[in-house]
DNA sequence: CGTCTCCTTGAAAGCGTTCAATTACAGTGG
DNA sequence: CCACTGTAATTGAACGCTTTCAAGGAGACG
């Protein structure tokens, strides 16, 4: 027995766009598809992957509830695939470039939402051991609105290792180390417990807190420049 | 005998904001400042970082002329340095949501600048290997507009590395390896001609031109959705 | 000519990958 | 209800790339 999810277009919905749903694991497009339309995450779990020439894959982002993707043009340089059933809202990339008042979404907040989700990828990267950046990865996820102490990991291993540039046996290994060191638990291999926030920071090396610290002078103060 | 840089507001200069220089090596803003402004390079390079708990750097970007940096709010979560001598603009983060008519340059496009830097950054880190993400970034690079058979390295070797998650050792050694391969040669440390860009590309491993094969149309006809 | 910074290179150690085997679990059909 | 099948996860062992430790060299500057 499917559960069917009809295509509707905007018919009595708060969200403006077209919604429809995918099943997990289809194609919302592929890499080299003309980006004509950008992508809202009403529910379910969205990723984004480049394929490269030698066969293997860079999951370049994870997108939850509310996340937005596919923002680029003119042509979509990566795959977006459901890692979950989704339902997803999309709207044409130019239409609020014609000044339309009555579109109800900023273009500047697509954007924005857009740039946080590329720098919370960068941020992974600037770890530098496969438990570096698997902490830094169970941590953003346990950050997320809605998340309790029981995290979901609706992607397989093969996903995460794709995301951080690990191979899944490392992956694997990490977390089975994690189990061990009792920082999290494991009830089923999708559903992790964390028994040590703290424990996780620290296995991830990255304060998260250390703003507000500078002044915010320096344009006028700093650097080597004395003059007049 | 230094060249003084002055501190102008906004005179005489075709790009609005105001403008100002740094010297190699200043710090434009620190981790944490708080993000009053964004910034485009007028000339020069910039590099902005991270800085981790284990005192290790992140660089998440390199800047060069027109790219714009500093997007985001309300603080900022990395430095920003000069690598070489640079000019910049800087503008008020929020003077283009008032909605000023008289403003020149949209939000919009500055987002989508600083967006399409994001993602170059992610780019480099889906290559696995050393030489797999130094091809990566040398290719960058040299595809940068302006820029010749023969190209410049203004930054450091520990710069490279902190940027591409390496050691300036494995670094050098590549770069050395790509010599050694008559891929490049080297006309001192910072400037570098590239002899075989084909072979970079091979070595990197990704083709860059296989855009516009779909037909865009997944979401009608799509995935495992055949109701209605 | 000494000092400083940056780059290069060698050797050994460590971590992640690769190759390989085993287990667990969901779905399917007998 | 149970065997069969395919996918996902875990774990072991050996290999190899990157890091780490260490030394030396090249160029700028005073």
């Amino acid at each position: 027995m499917i559960t069917r999810f009809p295509r509707w277009s905007n018919e009595s919905c708060v969200i403006p766009g077209e919604v429809r749903g995918f099943r997990k694991g289809d194609t919302i497009y592929h890499q080299g598809d003309p980006a004509r339309y950008w992508y809202e995450v009403i529910s379910g779990i969205v990723r984004t992957c480049r394929f490269f020439d030698d066969g293997h894959r860079q999951l370049t982002g994870f997108f939850y509830s509310e996340d937005v993707f596919g923002v680029e043009g003119p042509a979509h340089r990566e795959a977006a695939e459901a890692v979950t059933d989704v339902i997803l809202s999309r709207q044409a990339q130019d239409a609020l470039d014609l000044g339309d008042k009555g579109a109800e979404i900023a273009r500047d907040k697509v954007l924005a939402k857009a740039l946080e989700s590329a720098r919370q990828s960068i941020f992974l990267f600037g770890h530098r051991t496969a438990a570096n950046r698997l902490a830094a990865f169970l941590i953003g996820i346990a950050e997320r609105p809605g998340a309790s102490a029981g995290v979901q990991l609706p992607m397989t291993r093969s996903d995460i290792a794709d995301h951080l540039n690990l191979t899944l046996h490392t992956v694997s290994r990490t977390i089975s180390e994690f189990v061990r060191s009792d920082l999290i638990a494991l009830d089923g291999p999708q559903k992790v417990r964390i028994l040590s926030l703290d424990g996780l920071r620290a296995v991830a090396g990255d304060a998260e807190s250390d703003y507000g610290l500078g002044d915010g002078t320096t344009w006028e103060t700093g650097g080597l420049c004395k003059s007049a």
